[in-house]
DNA sequence: GGTCATATGAGCCGTGCGGCCCATGAGCGA
DNA sequence: TCGCTCATGGGCCGCACGGCTCATATGACC
């Protein structure tokens, strides 16, 4: 599930788009705000893998903003008026791509889909950068858990029943600590997170293990 | 916070125990089985890091049942009838400490804090085992998060809402990492938890953050 | 019979994590 | 003034974690 944060003062586009990114089995929208300053307030305590952030907002420029955003979020540039120097300017700040409003929705989805995994668009040509567009067209899986397996269910379970350790985990389900380890590998990349602290957090709010 | 597990066969006995331990702040009892294989079955679904065993159950030995259990759990086994060579038994089997059941119960709540914190008990002789337990009379800090500083709040509230690399987490709070690896320490200390993934869950159960 | 998903397991490797001890400065209360 | 807590840092170190590729066996499905 990747998390995304939008940032535009036009609330009609802002609340569209987030209607429509819902619609994709693999991001949620966890916020809108509509400063530059906002953004960088709402992901403190929110955090989203993918922000989407307009240029041109009241209160200091989008690309402004980005800047000091560091690691926290990879953003997404977008223009009403795209133009060559906005785009360089952009690629400085550290945004991972830039587009125009005018491209189809499906283009933006795999813009996210392509930023989220580590790819960055903004330095390559048209041909290239549509290139891997083409590659993340298709919804990456899972709409939450449902392409778990249940043997990897029962290790989510236990690892937010607070059983972290591989050793530990291993002993509870009679199998090898590689074997943990294999299936933990392929839980995060199904719930698109990085590490098992975000993969039990992630199975709480899902439902598969209960907090208490 | 040490979870309990308590295995006898005794209601009475059981139970009462398991409310004298619950007025420790530093200890809650999880769960209560009547049976060697319960315990077992019970440690699957609900870590404990210490377990209350007592020898004398139906449906095989109290001893038998917990050199099965590895380090899922360190064993202090508790006899009606203490002798000598159920002593030695219970030390092969791996049990960490050895009572009659005639000890006092602050005694038995000094033991279980010295056994959470890595003690072996079962092979001191008398003089040596009480001075270890002296070191263990008073209960170990907090009532749950109450000692957390603000600091350290916010850090758990971070990490719970899945900010759970320490670059992330120094970005987002303008501290060096090596302050985060520290607050953390100090986190893992007060919580009685050993990694990030524990001390993420715990907050949650705490309410120190949302799963959403 | 062939194909696919699942569960099991191995090896390799870089680095992030957690344990440990220590230092400094600010703030506060005795 | 002394002592304490807290927040901020540093250094060191062992090892567990996560990323990668690969192998094998078992069912189910066609």
């Amino acid at each position: 599930m990747i998390r995304v944060m939008i940032a535009d003062d036009h609330q009609l586009f802002a609340e569209g788009l987030s209607q429509a990114l819902d619609i994709l089995p693999d991001a949620r929208v966890v916020g809108v705000v509509d400063s530059g300053p906002a953004l960088d307030a709402a992901l403190l305590n929110q955090p989203a893998e993918v922000s989407i952030v307009d240029i041109e907002m009241p209160g200091g420029d989008g690309i402004d903003a980005i800047a000091g955003l560091g690691s926290r979020t990879r953003a997404i540039v977008v223009s009403m008026y795209a133009s060559d120097d906005q785009r360089t300017r952009a690629e400085t700040a550290g945004a991972k791509a830039f587009f125009s409003k005018g491209v189809p929705l499906m283009t933006l989805a795999a813009a996210i889909r392509a930023v989220a995994d580590g790819e960055d668009l903004i330095g390559l040509d048209d041909t290239s950068r549509d290139e891997v567009l083409e590659r993340y067209g298709e919804a990456r899986l899972d709409p939450g858990a449902a392409s778990l397996t249940v043997r990897e269910r029962e290790i989510l379970a236990l690892l937010a029943a607070g059983v972290s350790a591989t050793d530990e985990l291993a002993e509870r389900l009679y199998i090898s600590q590689k074997t943990v380890k294999n299936h933990l590998a392929s839980i995060f990349q199904k719930l698109a997170v990085s590490d098992r602290t975000q993969a039990a957090i992630e199975a709480i709010r899902l439902g598969i293990a209960r907090p208490n």
